[in-house]
DNA sequence: ATAATAATCTTGACATTGTAAAGATAGAGG
DNA sequence: CCTCTATCTTTACAATGTCAAGATTATTAT
């Protein structure tokens, strides 16, 4: 890890400051000359580490969707049934995102994602929260014994998430009132009947 | 209304051009000197119309949410009672970023949206796509000779946005398999108990 | 260890873009 | 007809993404 001239890591580097960057100052306001001057190094630079702007801010996007699973999986591990889970989930989910609201946008701006809401295959390269959600709601209704049809288990998987996913949205954008109780209406929609 | 030199009505021309763009390569692809291109003026002709790029994006953004507006209002007017208003309503909310996948992004990734979800007061600014959603449901309640405390119909209200909302979001993601019945998945989280 | 090779970084260049300033053109009102 | 103002053009400049050529350091082969 030499840090002087050969940067060292840089890469690495690279990434943080974006993140910096586009806390600080937004997403439009994210330039790979700013980013390479915040690491010191020239506006030419990160090309040895990406092949353009896209890929760095797709390796920005991967470790902020790291940042996010990180703690959906805390919410995960801190519950005491597939249940608390999903709840716990729901919650960090829309909290995430309410403490980092430039996040919402630069995650799913681009829509990139990729999500099988089929339950009866295994699907790579699907989107890890998806992934964990749809994991916790099998590992629930294994749990309390039920039996759905896996159509009914689809329509269960797309409700919980666009009912999170929506809250987040309308969490982030500025000037709407989430002053109000969401956690009461996440508990209440996201409850399986 | 002549077109020649004195072009006549470069505002409008200048905000369809932008539509068009953005639908064809995408937000990030409108440039101020494309539109005016498009347009057939010089690059620096939309600054008689417009003080920045973003004030022409807000006009663009104004105008799409025109065309969302109408399809609403066309839902709302084809149904028989405010219950069927919203089913309505929530389909084209829906299906308009079903069929227009970049509105979505573009209305929604600045995250200016204003929506006041108290219903004891009225306010002006607030998003009008919601006040339509406010108002259908409000009919709603006294068609029913539903009795709601202030605190219930909030958390109705943003049940019913988030749900929609979330799943318009969803649906415009690429990949995400939406193949699925999401209508009835509309219907049965819509419903209020 | 030394030479060759690859990875990393710098410098310089160019096209695209947003935007400002100064001037040209045309219609409106006196 | 003359002046004023809105509209449009031309010119200019700074910021940006990207490429090419070269310099520097690390790695690998001999």
């Amino acid at each position: 890890m030499k840090d002087n001239y050969h940067h060292g890591n840089l890469r690495e580097a690279l990434i943080e400051a974006g993140i910096k960057l586009i806390n600080e100052e937004g997403e439009n306001n994210l330039s790979l000359r700013k980013v390479a001057s915040l690491c010191g190094v020239s506006h030419a630079a990160p090309y040895a580490h990406f092949k353009d702007k896209e890929e760095l801010i797709d390796a920005i996007k991967e470790s902020v969707t790291n940042s996010f699973m990180e703690e959906l999986n805390n919410a995960i591990n801190s519950a005491n049934s597939a249940e608390e889970a999903i709840l716990n989930m729901g919650r960090s989910y829309v909290l995430f995102f309410i403490n980092n609201p430039d996040y919402f946008k630069f995650l799913f701006s681009n829509q990139n994602i990729t999500a099988h809401l089929r339950v009866d295959k295994k699907y790579e390269n699907d989107y890890p929260p998806f992934v964990l959600l749809k994991n916790e709601y099998l590992k629930y209704l294994d749990e309390k014994k039920l039996i759905r049809t896996d159509d009914e288990k689809e329509i269960d998987i797309i409700r919980i998430w666009s009912t999170v996913h929506g809250l987040a949205s309308l969490a982030c954008m500025k000037n709407v009132e989430v002053s109000f109780n969401w956690e009461d209406k996440l508990k209440s929609d996201i409850l399986l009947k």
